[in-house]
DNA sequence: CGAGGATAAAATGAATTCAGAAAATGTTCA
DNA sequence: TGAACATTTTCTGAATTCATTTTATCCTCG
């Protein structure tokens, strides 16, 4: 198969200055959403181009990339994107349930009406996409709950580590096609996390939240290793 | 007041090759020590004299202690190590307090021989070095010892996670004077810990370790209090 | 004597350049 | 014909260089 086809002329040459952050964001997405394949070298040249950038910022926004283990640096050999395994992700969600459960015996303590009014607001979002069939709006809706969730803990610790494990975990949901059984089950326990958190019952919230991350990691799981056999 | 006097010429002028690894561990160890003084902007001629590179590999490693929020990178404005405050202290130990659980549970069922031989050495010393009262020494051990029960776990996300914080943790540590009391304490919960790792008691072990983690918090978040109200 | 502003110095961000290593290509010889 | 070696080409890692921004210094003017 050929190349994922990247047109090199997308972006204009870019005003001079700081675009650490953008190119970073940038090369993550194009990790996360596959469009960077897994297990193939990390095309530098065609990136530069496409970005508008030369070798040395590319390189500098890779090494972080590297450390946040979405690529890995083969030394003088180039970088390659590391391909996503089942055996990591389930231990990605092993983690991620222990978070969740964190965030579901603090949440209740410290929730504010703003952040209260956000998270309503956002699984409202959730249920109409599912509703309206959307698989696309509703993972990016599902995402954003679960992060105003972390959100209003108020714990800037929880936050950048759960985010950096959903981050992982997404590149695996874009990679994986969502059932649509698996989606009216995910919205379900959205009601229940909802419910619980009304009603400020924390340990019952952790036990839900931890639950919710358990079931979402098997099905993807399942999901993930029936299209790996799939493709032999 | 003048510069920490860092000497120049201690490396020779390095061979080529690929040193990334080497550079940013090195400068991680210097922001850990203390070395890097909190709130002062890094060095940048200094460091690539002292390291024996120039700027470019420097400042690629700069921008992955800047990801994992050891400095930050203010545009045109230069680098700075990011001072400890107490209150992301505290939030880094909720957030190890879940981890610590996990492991836990976790490690009863999965840990091998080997394993559970290595957790008792490195237990043995860092008796040891209490007893010897050679705090630096138990600093290390206690260290490599909860790291040794994390990777009993065989799960790398966890691991990594785990590690993260404990260096952003271990950093504070460097900085707080530790109390022989604390030393007696902590041993005396390490004891606990093997002794549940032992009896297999996952639920049990996972108690401990959580609340040996709080316990660890609360005493570093008063002693860096009260260290913080003695300066002014 | 002090504030405001112009100029000079420095430091930052990024492109370019250069040396060394790996892969690809071509050639020779069994 | 095909395997082993030599050569060329490409690519990687890092130093150097360059433009831009910021900071410091100094001068003028109130």
């Amino acid at each position: 198969m050929g190349d994922p086809t990247l047109s090199p002329s997308s972006t204009p040459p870019a005003a001079p200055g700081h675009l650490h952050e953008h190119v970073i964001t940038s090369l993550r997405d194009m990790v996360l959403r596959g469009e960077l394949v897994a297990g193939r070298k990390v095309p530098e040249a065609m990136l530069c181009a496409r970005l508008g950038i030369s070798r040395t910022p590319l390189r500098e926004a890779l090494k972080v990339l590297a450390a946040e283990g979405f690529v890995a640096l083969r030394p003088n050999r180039g970088t390659v994107v590391v391909p996503i395994d089942p055996e990591g992700l389930a231990q990605l969600f092993e983690v991620k349930g222990a978070l969740e459960r964190l965030i579901g015996l603090c949440l209740p303590d410290r929730i504010d009406v703003d952040a209260l009014a956000r998270i309503e607001a956002l699984h409202g979002e959730a249920r109409a996409a599912m509703e309206a069939g959307d698989m696309h709006s509703y993972t990016r809706g599902n995402h954003a709950f679960h992060e105003a969730l972390a959100a209003g803990t108020r714990n800037d610790a929880l936050m950048q580590t759960y985010s950096g494990l959903q981050q992982k975990i997404l590149r695996a949901r874009y990679a994986v096609n969502a059932q649509p059984e698996r989606l009216r089950r995910s919205m379900a326990d959205h009601e229940r996390i909802m419910a619980m958190l009304r009603a400020g019952a924390a340990l019952d919230l952790a036990r839900c939240l931890e639950e919710h991350s358990r079931h979402t990691g098997q099905a993807m799981l399942r999901q993930l290793r029936r299209q790996e056999t799939a493709k032999e």
